[in-house]
DNA sequence: GAGCCCGCGTAC
DNA sequence: GACGTACGCGGGCTCG
């Protein structure tokens, strides 16, 4: 028979290893969590790996034990336990619980006692003990029975490693420790007494007591120290001899696990929003299958009588054969009217299909132009961009339930269905790959079976109805409602569009410049290689820094997590010392260009349109901007010549001409309109040039005295303040001394006192409330102002001041984007809007009427929002390709 | 070979 | 460690 094994976990150790170790964590009302996080994580990789049967996990009650009653000194350096900290401790304790392991703790009794106690016990009875704890404490447990794990590092400890690791068996460890004294818990030891004497003294001669009985056999100058210190190295012995006769009110029997209680640690998971933990949750446990209806429309005349009953809302899930829109074919769609029914209409199986074109046209009055009937989807722009193939398109009101997840929480990673479901409604979904596990290579949704298609398209049109009620409850709550409804909602269908359009780029042009570009890449490689002394690749940073810092034994400038930086700054310094760097860098920008833009925007000119269709992403900043990707075109160059060359190849269509509006010093009118800084305000309002002014007020001149190097100084400070820039960073930025730096931030404030007015405020504020507010109302958490580390509160300081600032300027864009794409529509003017670039729009508009177009855009743009109190000064550029605007 | 992280570089 | 927000590429590592 398998011996039984006991596990008992050093509770108090763990939480304080992973409060410390792990990153602040907190949820999104304020409770930090990182230390129930990694406590649960611990407590289930114990529970996966080593499948134990007997558990208990425990915890030290109290500061005062037997140990401070005997030396008072004993661990009293240490500091309190931090308040982050102690808020979590309930929640670890009934953590532990759920997972129906038990907990002990004894008032006046470290866990280490505790832990002696029971093991010894447990051996008593016949079991094998394994200690899991980080600590060196405990590890004089160790004996033929007993183990000590280390869950972290993944190691056991027995009698041989201690012997290894500590010079003497782990019996003698308290020997060693009374002699040579702890640091770490105010632990006195042996004056003069080191670690090499203390381990030679024990196996010599055996225990505290032995060695004291036989001084005589000691060499004079140690018997001399041990004479001195005889008290404290015995009084040192009992602090830490772990005691083995604790009255511990439980027996080993009564440690078996039970199991889990799956339902309360899934609401415990939730409100501490530990969404990765949840997923481990077992699937079934505890689940009450949602109540489901779903069923397959048969007729259309079935779907018209179903859409006749005008539902009030209804939620729509398209099933296609590709998640990009322009290679979408609809293949079905799910619609939702109530919780728990779903109808799916087929448009592509085999078994059973209704007519593509009859379906849309029903679709279209009742539901998708129907101003009384509110759709719902789980990001409606890919709807509507499959939608837009048809000429098809879906109009107010609408809800979209990956767009107010994205406004409750815009830190988080990621607004997919089957997360929210499991985060707001506690429901796992069946997931796309386990529908699809049957598909063969090559196959798409249209050769499932119907069965299957039917219930995993209802499942995710029910499910996107259902988060609305809750999502649409908490955006209330938060005041979020302007944001979702005046900006998010009615900017879907103006990305769908633009994305629709594309941009077009000149492939010719882009096959010439990849071909100029291989031929100055191979040319500067081999100089490289020459100056090298030797070929390696050099896109290889860490190849790259050993022939720079070890071959030609240049001095490493700073270091990365990894190594030796070798990023722009740094190479640009050592080109002064050799010529290699300054051909790297010349290499670095030639290979950017070729690889990220050249070949990359070749990929994906799409064959059919012969156009680039971006994504623009809605929810993926903290701050409120939009991104782009697949490609981005919101990084394209333009601030070299070469670069330029890039931004050159997106062309206008044949008979259009592109014309571009772009917000100028967007951010600095915000800052002196959210700041009411009347010096800035006023500086604006005259159109002065900001710049110039703020050198002005930095040092002390008239305007026509501020030469180019003061306006560029005092520009960078100006940026510099956006961000939260400190004097350090000023200084490097610069070339200036860090009292410089100082001195013109200290002058900048100065100047302009309701600026530093507004950023304390702010981060007041937000260390108030846990959250900080756009002009609009749009929201970011910012937890970072909890840590417990001063750099990453830090951090959170310069969150606070730099997302209202950036996410008010987002919001205004967004506001006239949605403004302009109705003046297109209302106007009739030929033009599309085809590119975001945070304080620029791209517009393609018919060659005779871009001047007209132009105007009006200056006009809209500027006039956006008369109620921040600043003026908005528009650029507007009109030219045929994107290079010369 | 897929997936992930790192270092680096591009934009605003 | 020191300037906020993104995305993509190549290298290099892990894992199966």
């Amino acid at each position: 028979m398998v011996q039984k094994r006991l596990f008992l976990i050093d509770g108090s150790s763990f939480i304080y290893r992973a409060f410390y170790a792990l990153p602040s964590l907190s949820s999104s009302k304020g409770i930090p969590t990182n230390a129930v996080y990694g406590f649960a994580r611990m407590l289930n990789r114990i529970l996966k790996e080593h499948k134990p049967e007997y558990m208990a996990v425990v915890f030290d009650a109290g500061r005062e034990t037997f140990r401070t009653e005997k030396f008072k000194e004993y661990k009293a350096h240490r500091p309190k336990m931090p308040a982050e900290l102690a808020v979590q401790l309930p929640y670890i304790k009934k953590l532990t619980e759920l997972m129906g392991i038990p907990v002990i703790e004894l008032e006046g009794f470290e866990a280490d006692d505790i832990i002696a106690t029971l093991s010894e016990k447990a051996k008593e009875e016949g079991f094998k003990v394994v200690i899991v704890s980080p600590d060196k404490d405990l590890l004089q447990l160790i004996d033929k029975d007993t183990v000590v794990y280390d869950p972290l590092k993944h190691s056991f400890f027995s009698g041989l490693e201690v012997v290894k690791k500590f010079g003497v068996p782990p019996h003698y460890i308290p020997d060693l420790l009374a002699l040579v004294g702890d640091k770490s818990d105010n632990v006195p030891g042996v004056k003069g007494v080191g670690k090499k004497t203390a381990i030679e003294l024990i196996n010599r001669l055996g225990s505290l007591e032995e060695i004291y009985r036989r001084l005589d056999s000691v060499k004079p100058s140690v018997k001399k120290r041990l004479v001195e210190s005889k008290d404290e190295a015995f009084l040192s012995k009992e602090l830490v001899t772990v005691r083995k006769d604790v009255d511990v009110p439980v027996g080993v029997k009564e440690l078996k696990i039970r199991k889990p209680d799956w339902e309360a640690l899934k609401k415990l998971y939730m409100e501490l929003e530990f969404h990765s933990l949840l997923k481990e949750i077992p699937e079934d446990a505890g689940k009450k299958k949602a109540e489901s209806n779903y069923a397959v429309i048969q007729s259309i005349e079935e779907l018209e009588e179903l859409l006749s009953r005008n539902p009030h809302e209804i939620s729509i899930d398209f099933e296609t054969t590709s998640l990009n829109p322009h290679d979408a074919e609809i293949v079905g769609i799910a619609i939702s009217t109530r919780e728990g029914k779903g109808f799916y209409i087929p448009l592509a199986h085999r078994e059973k299909s209704l007519p593509k074109e009859e379906v849309l046209t029903a679709l279209k009055e009742a539901v998708f132009n129907n101003p009384k009937t509110i759709k719902v989807g789980q990001n409606l722009k890919y709807e509507m961009a499959v939608l837009l193939k048809e000429n098809l398109t879906i109009s107010p009101p609408i809800f979209d339930t990956m767009i107010a997840s994205y406004l409750l929480n815009p830190t988080k990673k990621s607004h997919k269905l089957d997360n929210l479901a499991l985060e707001l409604l506690g429901y796992h979904m069946q997931s796309y790959k386990e529908v699809t596990s049957k598909l063969k290579k090559g196959e798409d949704f249209s050769h499932l079976p119907l069965k299957d298609a039917v219930f995993y398209a209802c499942e995710d049109a029910d499910i996107t109805l259902r988060l609305k009620r809750i999502l649409e409850k908490r955006l209330k709550e938060e005041e979020l409602t302007f944001v979702f409804e005046e900006i998010e909602l009615p900017l879907i269908g103006v990305l769908a569009k633009m994305e629709f359009f594309g941009i077009k780029v000149d492939p010719i042009k882009l096959e010439l410049m990849s071909k100029f570009l291989e031929e100055k890449i191979r040319a500067v490689e081999s100089d490289i290689y020459r100056l090298a002394g030797e070929k390696f690749n050099i896109n290889s940073p860490k190849q790259l820094s050993s022939i720079l810092f070890e071959k030609l034994k240049l001095p490493p400038v700073k270091k990365t997590k990894t190594g030796f930086s070798t990023d722009t700054e740094v190479l640009e310094v050592l080109s002064l010392q050799h010529p290699l760097p300054a051909k790297v860098l010349e290499y670095r920008q030639l290979a950017k260009l070729r690889s990220t833009y050249v070949e990359g925007l070749i990929k994906k000119i799409h064959p059919r349109t012969g156009r680039v269709h971006t994504s623009f992403n809605q929810t993926a900043t903290a701050t409120g901007r939009l991104s782009s990707s697949e490609p981005n075109l919101q990084n394209i160059p333009i601030r070299t010549d070469l670069g330029r060359l890039i931004r050159e190849t997106f062309i206008a269509e044949e008979g259009y001409t592109f014309v571009s509006a772009d917000y100028s010093q967007i951010e600095l009118r915000i800052l002196a309109a959210l700041a009411e800084e009347e010096k800035l305000i006023e500086a604006f309002k005259k159109g002065e040039d900001i710049h110039t002014r703020t050198a002005c007020e930095i040092f002390g001149v008239n305007p026509e005295e501020v030469t180019p190097n003061m306006r560029r100084h005092a520009k960078t400070v100006n940026f510099g303040i956006i961000y939260g820039m400190s004097p350090y960073g000023l200084s490097k930025e610069l070339g200036i001394s860090i009292e410089e730096a100082k001195a013109y931030i200290e002058r900048y404030f100065e100047r302009y006192p309701k600026v530093v007015e507004f950023i304390n405020k702010t981060i007041e504020s937000a260390q108030e409330k846990g959250f900080v507010k756009t002009f609009f109302g749009r929201k970011r958490p910012v937890p970072e102002l909890l840590s417990s580390r001063r750099e990453e509160r830090e951090f959170g300081k310069r969150i606070a001041v730099n997302t209202p600032i950036q996410g008010t300027a987002a919001d205004l864009i967004k506001l006239a984007m949605i403004k302009m794409d109705s003046f297109i529509e209302k106007s009739g003017i030929d033009a599309r809007m085809l590119l975001q670039v945070h304080d620029e729009l791209l517009f393609e508009v018919k060659d005779e009427e871009a001047e007209e177009f132009a105007q009006h855009l200056k006009k809209i743009m500027e006039g956006i929002c008369p109620e921040l109190g600043i003026p908005l000064k528009v650029d507007v550029k009109v030219g045929k390709d994107w290079g010369k605007l």
